[in-house]
DNA sequence: GTGAAAGCGCTAACAC
DNA sequence: GTGTTAGCGCTTTCAC
């Protein structure tokens, strides 16, 4: 079952050597050129080689190139899943900027399970690249040390830099922290006062800061914070988020046989917020009108479902564009700078949230305040 | 604004010839054990090196070997924008097939945009990426033709290989006229007779086939085909297919205010028919009660709408495989043998579609058949 | 203004 | 069994 050498006719490789040779210069002066030191070239020189090089079909060999140089144009960009529509978009946006800039993107499914996470970054490691943006807020990176070590610049996404964490290890986040706040104090204002929190099983450093955030609103609304209106996942859940938005389901409808129910839910994610709003049609109640929902990242797809979706988000390509100048270096790193960025989320109001119904709890709405 | 050489303590690179220094031995031999060339080595030389190369962290090049053998670990996937779950899901299944032969895969979004496409292409090349893998079933692939003359193995993903490709163009694709088919035939087996058909106005090889499917089952049935049940998008849409499912929106309304309104509706993928349903509630009417819909995709999502997408799936995980096993040369590929892969889709019954309301057109659901 | 030559880290003859 | 060596295609001093 040998494979067998198909396609037997590309023709050989063009090298520098050629292109110096047809124009009859030296490959310093053809790679003079290439790297833009043409400044005092004399015009014909520069004329003959740019033509050899047309004629030639030459593409210059980044691989040699990089050999030489130690400098790549690959970034490793690993996700726990291009699956789930918020790594998507952010896969989306992030190749964009980096194409801004030459750079090549390597996806990576890393599936938030530390072992792959290693692999991945031993593996791109290997294959010269030098700098990776790893989209997971694992709590520990200590997996990711020995490529630290050995030079790596790692760009740690959604996860504000932590105690512990290499002095290296640059971050670009949210305030999810804020966002949780901004996000139920908007219920809060509708008038909600039994206000539900739906995340998942993972725990990460963002999902933590964003029920700290809900916890801090409802605390400083003065309203009486209750465990039992958490809904935390079950143990058994896969990993890859988007496939425990059905489990999600289970969540709301739990909720929803509480004695006094929630009329509101925030949620830790879009993807969630679609799982729960399909669970509270499936009881045969209304969102926005019975049960209100907010999600969190603003996912393309959130505007696109029905309600569209009132959720908190992330201004990725703010985001993505930071990550790119601290590769390129455009940012000064030192150990007295602050070199991480955290930007702040932005309440995006559509339709999925709403003043509960009159016939419910207490206080009637209270908009004397606006988000 | 220079950029500080930040952590400046990386240590030197550990190569081969350290290793070897440290083992003892020639750096051949530490070679031929990379290589897997240790079957008559002698059982002591080889524990040394591999504990020299484990003690000094080694890890070998990749750039200097690809340099050196020409053969590359990285795959470039060009699809129109991950952004749309349908190429998001291709890119993760892709993604863990392509791990599995320890191939990385660079992801670019094209955009359907054929500059786009080349310049992509090119600096892969460049990059000394050698096969790619395009989603885009764009009718010409003639802007790709420099980088396969110059041997890069392309693979058509969604597009069947048609008149005056290249020879070397390997594809992998569903059926989509059995597609387009099967969808419609389901519908009209269900009872109903106004079909409608909603695509976007970009024209590729794969949207036209659904469209000649749809065709073929109501012609088959004995129904009149008509026109106005069509729907072709505007002229002006992005082309992210993703934020034109807004428009189809206006599509969907449009069917609705016909004289004679369809009573089931057949898209071309699943974001379509997730836009296609909003709309239908948007007039204040139930799917499937009113209208059925079916998609056309399985994307993950569609489990997870409600109601959950009936629509016909693509095995993807198949189809990556297969395009995996042709670069690494595990297909035998020669001009007279059919090396293009066309898969049969299967319907996924789910709950977007019904019967039609008795009140509605004629002839009652005839189940005889099952699809 | 242009050229000669060394070498980035590795593989694979070929020699011993 | 293991070592020596020639390059893969490029960049970059350093001469002229």
């Amino acid at each position: 079952m040998m494979a067998k050498d198909q396609g037997e006719n590309p023709r050989p490789r063009v090298t520098i050597q050629d292109v110096a040779r047809a124009a009859g210069v030296s490959v310093s002066t053809v790679s003079n050129l290439l790297n833009g030191r043409d400044g005092r070239m004399r015009p014909g020189t520069s004329r003959r080689v740019r033509q050899a090089i047309v004629e030639l079909d030459y593409q210059p060999s980044d691989v040699a190139r990089q050999l030489r140089t130690g400098q790549g144009r690959m970034l490793g960009l690993i996700v726990p899943s291009v699956a789930n529509p918020f790594w998507a978009d952010l896969a989306h946006v992030f190749e964009a900027e980096a194409l801004r800039y030459g750079y090549q993107v390597a996806l990576c499914n890393g599936e938030r399970d530390p072992d792959r996470e290693r692999a991945y970054v031993e593996d791109l490691w290997t294959s010269g690249v030098r700098a990776v943006i790893l989209g997971s807020s694992l709590p520990s990176l200590s997996h990711l040390m020995p490529a630290i070590r050995r030079g790596l610049r790692l760009i740690a996404f959604d996860r504000e830099t932590i105690e512990g964490d290499d002095q290296s290890v640059i971050s670009v986040s949210v305030d999810n922290r804020v966002g949780g706040f901004i996000a139920t104090r908007y219920l809060l204002l509708l008038g909600h006062r039994r206000i539900g929190f739906i995340t998942g099983r993972v725990e990460t450093i963002s999902r933590r800061q964003r029920l700290a955030g809900y916890q801090q609103a409802i605390h400083e609304a003065g309203v009486q914070f209750t465990k039992e209106l958490i809904w935390e996942g079950h143990s058994t859940e896969g990993y890859v988020d988007i496939e425990s938005a059905k489990l999600v389901k289970q969540g709301i409808v739990a909720l929803l046989e509480l004695p006094d129910p929630p009329t509101a839910i925030v949620t830790i994610n879009d993807i969630y917020a679609i799982g729960v709003m399909a669970g509270v049609r499936e009881r045969g109640l209304t969102v926005p009108t019975d049960v209100s929902v907010v999600g969190f990242d603003d996912i393309v797809l959130s505007s696109l479902v029905d309600p569209p979706l009132t959720t908190v988000s992330q201004p990725l390509t703010e985001m993505a564009r930071f990550a790119i100048d601290v590769i390129r270096g455009a940012h000064e790193i030192s150990p007295d700078t602050r070199t991480s960025l955290v930007v702040m989320p932005r309440l995006i109001v559509r339709e999925s949230a709403g003043s509960p119904r009159p016939a419910s709890t207490l206080a009637p709405p209270d908009t004397s305040e606006s988000a």
